[in-house]
RNA sequence: GUCCCCGUCGUCUAGCCAGGCCUAGGACACCGGCCUUUCACGCCGGCGACGCGGGUUCGAAUCCCGCCGGGGACGCCA
């Protein structure tokens, strides 16, 4: 049997966490097994759908590496893609259903729904839908239908049944159908399907062999399981991923700070690290490697291995991972991506030779976790306008002789012949430390701030070397008349 | 309230199905040391968990029962 696997997300405007983890399981189900992804967009709730909401679904999947085979825009033999375009599709199952007598309209009014069920609620009684409209006549109907009411479509559930399937994650799991809540509506009064029938028909025209989805989504279960038969389709197979849980063990929401794609985008996560963070969210390598790339993990990934239990989000390893793969990125690759916020910073990074600029990037690129670090590194190098900071001049303010290194390794470095690189300038501060008896904090400290303004940083003679003697001299005068000014 | 799912270091987890190799392993975080005349990196080390109670067994993180705790679902949302 072939794989196809589907992602069917609803447009909402912005693709969370869950969601990016559970395309990517999917993903990485599907080509570990060399069967198909497939992209399907659930608008069938009309108001709520925009082109522009598809698009952001198209961009997240598009920065984590995750490519579809089959889907709206790219196609496919199974389309359309899209549930606003399959209404005729729908119709002519709803007819199916109709012909077998297994669905009965309602005429039961929301407020009328929602009374009932914070009466059930208030005895202590599971909510659920009575059955009301299950037997009215024709006439009965006839009436209601004249007050201006327009039914539901509701399935007929039948009494006492245990449901039973063998998910994939959570193992064997049975329900009694008695416990689903009474009849459930499959179409709205406007005529539009609703979810648990539309993803049935889907599912089983699109051929979908395996339904990988939220946890949130195993009560949904036995109702689809129902309508599979009822329509007399292929029930797939079924493995519900463990809820992704805020650091207060609730289930994840914005409340807890960053949950879309976009966010991590910007905040300068870089996409590998990201998907490499999520796979490691409820899934482990049976080999205990844990930085891998989407080809590694491709290769390792198991749905068995899927932990049953709920995870909590913690970023803490995310950052971690997003070291780790920007230490390891291609310089060039890593300093288009990093231009963009030194930019934001105020900084103008396109002012420099590109072959400079990747050097620099390629030294600091040591000290940052997000590419939104980038600028508070790289800015000792983009600009020449430095300010010396309050506790660096406290520093310098404490022992005379501080101020004095600073002045003697600007003459020294005026008088210096050729480029400095990172060799001469280890030996010009070796002689100013040598002249005027100073040495560790009070001879490299000052030194520092006079062409930083600042006191830690990268290494020295690294800066020094790439900054070059012109505008080392310019800094170093620049820091001096600021003294001067203050003293 | 009812049903379903889940419970190993702070976090992600290995081990659980096929009980002894577990004085419970790894990673991240944290703490300390080394390195670096700063910071970071790197290296070394430390802290730290089987929710509780019964039972089965020579032996239980692993099997059984109960309790407790957490989460989810109960929509003309998906």
């Amino acid at each position: 049997m072939s794989v196809r696997v589907r992602f069917a997300p609803s447009p909402t405007g912005f693709m969370h966490v869950g969601n990016a983890r559970t395309a990517l399981f999917n993903y990485l189900f599907a080509k570990h097994n060399r069967g198909k992804f497939i992209l399907r967009i659930e608008d069938t709730d009309l108001e709520r759908h925009s082109e522009e909401a598809v698009k952001v679904i198209y961009e997240a999947l598009k920065w984590m590496g995750i490519k579809w085979d089959e889907g709206p825009d790219v196609g496919g033999n199974y389309g359309p893609y899209r549930q606003s375009e399959r209404r005729e599709i729908y119709k002519e199952h709803i007819e199916k259903l109709k012909e077998k007598g297994l669905v009965y309209e309602c005429f039961c009014t929301t407020e009328e729904l929602e009374k009932m069920r914070k009466e059930q609620l208030e005895r202590g009684e599971p909510p659920r839908y009575t059955g009301k409209c299950r037997n009215l006549t024709e006439e009965e109907k006839e009436k209601l239908r004249k007050e201006g009411r327009k039914p539901v479509l509701r399935f007929k559930v039948p009494k006492d049944r245990i449901i039973k399937f063998k998910d994939l994650v959570k193992g064997e799991i049975e329900i009694s159908s008695n416990q689903l809540g009474g009849d459930f509506v499959i179409v709205r009064s406007n005529g539009m399907p609703v979810y648990n029938f539309v993803v049935v028909v889907d599912d089983a025209l699109m051929e979908i062999s395996h339904v990988i989805r939220g946890e949130d989504h195993i009560s949904n279960t036995p109702k689809q399981i129902l309508l599979y038969e009822a329509l007399g389709f292929k029930v797939p197979q079924f493995a519900h991923l463990p809820m992704i849980l805020g650091s207060d063990r609730s289930k994840l929401s914005k409340r807890h700070g960053a949950t879309s794609v976009k966010e991590f985008k910007e905040k300068g996560y870089l996409p590998e690290a990201f998907v490499n963070f999520l796979a490691l969210l409820g899934w482990y390598p049976k080999d205990g490697k844990e930085v891998l790339s989407m080809e590694e993990l491709i290769e390792r990934f198991e749905i068995k291995d899927v932990n049953s239990a709920p995870a909590v989000f913690d970023t803490t390893k995310l950052n971690w991972l997003n070291q780790v793969y920007i230490r390891q990125y291609p310089l060039n690759k890593l300093t288009e991506l990093t231009i963009p916020y030194l930019k934001k910073a105020g900084l103008n990074p396109e002012n420099f030779p590109r072959e400079w600029l990747e050097k620099v990037i390629g030294v600091v690129r040591e000290y940052f976790t997000t590419l939104s670090d980038a600028p508070k590194y790289a800015e000792l190098f983009l600009r020449d306008d430095i300010e010396i900071e309050p506790e660096a001049l406290k520093f310098l303010q404490e022992e005379p002789k501080r101020v004095e290194v600073i002045k003697l390794f600007y003459e020294k470095l005026k008088g210096l012949n050729g480029e400095i690189e990172q060799e001469s300038f280890k030996a010009l501060v070796k002689e100013v430390g040598k002249e005027l008896k100073a040495k560790g904090k009070n001879l490299f400290m000052p030194i520092r701030i006079g062409i930083t303004g600042k006191t830690s940083g990268v290494e020295l003679p690294i800066l020094a070397e790439l900054l070059g003697k012109e505008r080392l001299i310019k800094r170093l005068e620049r820091s001096l008349s600021q003294l001067k000014e203050i003293a």
